[in-house]
DNA sequence: TTCAATAGTTGACATCAGCAACTAATTGTC
DNA sequence: GACAATTAGTTGCTGATGTCAACTATTGAA
């Protein structure tokens, strides 16, 4: 006999309410919430979670993480002193001394892809026996309502490290954006492909990363940090789709790179642009970088300025 | 850096996976699964959908909460002695006198009543500013994932008292499916709107229930207990889907009224049915009803024998 | 320079949750 | 009909989970 509160001038919102209410008690039930060992890992929900906050966002501030989950601070830092116990993570130096930023180790790299391999698994099984079409379907229902919910909310965006079949789409949308724009061509294309394909070869874990920030499975934006040297690291392949400019993605991808940058060890940060990306350098130079020098090219068929920056993260 | 643990020759499968996790991610975070305080009330999620579970299912045993939530017995012990001790339920004997069946008392039901119109609005607020199509779309969208989800998984259905809107949903597909079947009428319609109407008039919570079985929103089933007099109480217009037929949900829904008039103090059970209903009379025989007396009429235009039946709970 | 605010940590404590041992009743087996 | 095995439910014990407030160190703003 359960009962609305108030009177409704809308009654497919009432439908709503109760679809959704039914779906949280199926869900809850289904995905283990209410199951304190997540996945028949020894870890429990929340630890899960803030494992995989910091796996897909190192470096990481306690902060982030804490408003990301919704979690008591003080807990948090135990479950996080646990992670540093067992050898998982380790923790820097930000720009700002009071910042303890957090990183993975090659051993909590490696725990973090066990379990996310289970995860992965166990969620799979769940789709098991489901026909195809099925199962094409409820992945755009699932989106689609992530989408929805999370669009009445605040939550413009999310940013996570890349996985498989990111390359080749991050090559697809800036060589197909920059011909449209800029007409650069095919050219532009291999020269990208050669990038993310490079990226994908030598990739080292804890000194090289690549961020995407998406929106219910869409790629919105992505940027690269690739190791020039010991102390030198380059930024990379910085692109945000038209369609989500101006929600701040390009700076909150260039900041992440920094921090990045700065918690694994390097000096400085170096980068190469176009004077015409002119959205792009105002990242740059809010970010501290400083234009170091700029020369004329007709690389992509076009005459164009080319340009170098740099900055310093070295005390 | 998420990867895949084995070899899929299904890609839509990983994708599916994909917006599956980061679906969980969201919708955890988005209904508070990860609060252990529910929608601001002093009870934890798990003693929140416990106290769901007893409200939709009095009398329920203590087994059937811990498997439908999937808690620890003793745990759920405890819970249960909690809501005891703050008046919420009452606690009766079963035909086996192993079982506590737990009922709600007024009190339990008042405080249901102010949890579950909370529940309402704060669920509601989450649709707050979606426009009217999608709020539409998103309830269809969530039933159709908990469908195919379930479906995969063992849940044939779920049984739940009664809300607004079912009294007339039962009556029109009652009266749809004996028109359908045996040719009835609207002579039919007439009576099962009557009995439906006179129960929501009267309803006595406690002493008089409606028990509607479902899946994914859509009615599979229904029975009504309702008052004959004190010691007495009749079984009436019990009926399940053709579609939703030889799941036993008959059978379930008959056994719900036993329970519950047992636990309600009732003395015996009685109901007037029709021999040509031969599935029902089956279910009455196996739960234990004996057929008291039988007259032809022809009620319903054509000629039938109506049966009536008994059932003796008091030792 | 001082004071409020912020990132993070720690101690003390309450509640949550799992496990195993227990009671009481029932069912199955010979 | 005796007795073992099973079942519904409870209780004691314990470690894990989570909360709150006080604390340090640092930063930013007046």
């Amino acid at each position: 006999m359960t009962q609305a509160a108030t009177l409704d001038p809308n009654p497919a919102l009432a439908t709503a309410v109760t679809s959704l209410r039914r779906f949280n008690r199926f869900y809850t039930r289904r995905m283990g919430a209410l199951d304190p060992h997540y996945m028949g890992s020894e870890l429990s929900l929340v630890e899960a979670r803030i494992f995989y906050e910091i796996a897909v966002g190192e470096p990481v501030l306690a902060k982030a993480i804490q408003e990301a989950v919704g979690v008591d601070p003080g807990y948090l830092s135990r479950i996080i002193g646990k992670f540093a116990q067992r050898g998982w993570i380790a923790r820097g130096r930000g720009a700002d001394a009071r910042e303890r930023p957090i990183m993975l180790t090659g051993e909590g790299r490696a725990a973090f892809a066990a379990l996310d391999a289970r995860t992965f698994d166990e969620t799979a099984r769940l789709l098991d026996g489901l026909p195809g079409p099925d199962v094409a379907a409820l992945s755009a229902a699932v989106d689609w309502i992530a989408d929805r919910l999370g669009s009445a909310d605040g939550q413009a965006y999310q940013v996570r490290t890349w996985t498989v079949g990111d390359m080749g789409m991050v090559t697809a949308r800036q060589a197909i954006l920059y011909q449209q724009v800029y007409g650069w061509g095919t050219r532009m294309e291999a020269l990208i492909g050669e990038i993310t394909t490079a990226f994908l070869r030598d990739f080292q874990p804890g000194r090289e990363q690549c961020w995407i920030a998406e929106r219910a499975g869409r790629m919105l934006g992505s940027v690269f940090l690739v190791a020039e040297d010991d102390r030198v690291a380059r930024l990379r392949l910085l692109y945000v789709e038209p369609e989500a400019r101006g929600l701040g993605i390009g700076a909150d991808l260039v900041a992440r790179c920094v921090a990045f940058a700065r918690a694994a060890g390097y000096r400085e940060i170096i980068l190469w642009t176009h004077a015409v990306l002119t959205s792009a350098r105002k990242i740059y130079a809010a970010e501290g970088f400083v234009l170091e020098s700029a020369e004329k090219s007709d690389e992509f068929g076009t005459p164009e300025v080319s340009e170098s920056w740099r900055l310093i993260l070295a005390d």
